[in-house]
DNA sequence: CCGGATCCGTAACGATACTG
DNA sequence: CAGTATCGTTACGGATCCGG
């Protein structure tokens, strides 16, 4: 039949969010692409353990219900690319509160270490405590390149956006460092100090921001 | 195995949020408990569609999460029932939030009239919306009546809620009407005088709440 | 009758192979 | 690189059964 198998049928504003995005791995293509477009490849690996058919599904339903969109990057690339449309956006933060939910009970390190752990993943969670602390952070671009993984910070008009990838601009500050010393730093374990860190740019202005820009809790 | 299976494996927060939420009817399971606590078989009634089965296993998870507990009733009725923990009450905003995203999407009526259609999920989003909204609603316990539903709205100290049955108090307002007209008056497209609903109590401060207890956008 | 547990057919998912 | 096709496995849906 034409109706989607497997909604829920019902006229609730929650089960109809379901009905859209409550499938396995549809949330999770949306924090990916949350992070900036990302062409097909790039989402089949930072979700590690999706089929590409199943992605491919997913991209169509979403694209369907006007939350993702095709993208076209800019000419040097010129590849097709998936992004958040402008009802996605909206989601954003939606998302970011699920992530500080479920954060806190993530179990420790150490207790679990078959988790695959990713920089970026935690660096929305901090983004999201950030955008929620009253003390408002440093304007300006921050960049990060922490192990492999490279992503930068743009706060302005108390609005900020995390993406990944290298910074467009010059950044006013980046960091580079590994990733368990990146770790350390957020969480307040490590000072920037000691962190053998190599640092370019403003340095009392990276300060600030690490100092909201933190894990949460 | 002792892991649970189909989990994704990520240390991220969103990730592992859904590791505990994100299968099918978990979400929908604490919108009902959101309304105050529930047995099993109401439980069963609201979601109409999950078996028994599913329904036992998906509050054993939860209550191994911490998210839902069982809850003793009040001794006339002394049967256990199931409610939500502290965890599960941090949620309410976020069930709200997409709850609202979901809202605006919903087909018309005349496009979809198989969803099926209960008045207290739609109470569900418009207490969502008057909780966001700038303008503050009265204060006071308001009764609802609508076809064969029963839900009451409590607002006091700026914060409200939103419960399954009739008032355990007086009401400061009642109203009571067939659940067309509930949607009639909930949308603006009918007035309340001439709804022919049948009210008790202070028709003012109804009048008042309605203002912001009413179907977004 | 209420609160579940058991069983089985079907739909969704996971892995891999394949094509333009 | 960006998807499509195929197929074995897992989860869900519906019914039935069982104990208090």
């Amino acid at each position: 039949m034409a109706t989607r198998p497997r909604t829920y049928g019902q006229r609730c504003g929650l089960a109809f969010s379901l009905d859209l995005l409550g499938e396995r791995w549809t949330l999770l293509i949306l924090r990916e692409l949350d992070r900036g477009p990302k062409r097909f490849g790039d989402l089949l690996e930072g979700l590690d353990g999706i089929g590409s058919n199943l992605l491919s599904a997913r991209l169509k339903s979403l694209q369907e219900a006007e939350v993702v969109e095709q993208v076209i990057l800019p000419p040097p690339v010129s590849s097709p690319a998936y992004g958040l449309a402008e009802r996605g956006l909206k989601l954003q933060p939606i998302l970011e509160d699920l992530a500080l939910w479920g954060f806190e009970l993530i179990p420790d390190l150490d207790q679990s270490p078959e988790l695959t752990t990713k920089a970026t993943w935690a660096a929305m969670s901090m983004k999201a405590a950030m955008d929620r602390n009253p003390t408002s952070p440093p304007e300006g671009i921050f960049g990060f390149e922490v192990g492999a993984e490279n992503f930068w910070l743009r706060v302005s008009d108390g609005e900020s956006i995390l993406r990944d990838g290298p910074p467009p601009f010059e950044p006013d500050a980046a960091i580079r460092l590994s990733g368990e010393r990146f770790f350390g730093v957020a969480s307040g374990r490590l000072a920037l100090a000691d962190s053998q860190a190599e640092i370019r740019g403003d340095l009392p202005r990276l300060e600030a921001l690490l100092c909201t820009f933190r894990l949460p809790e």
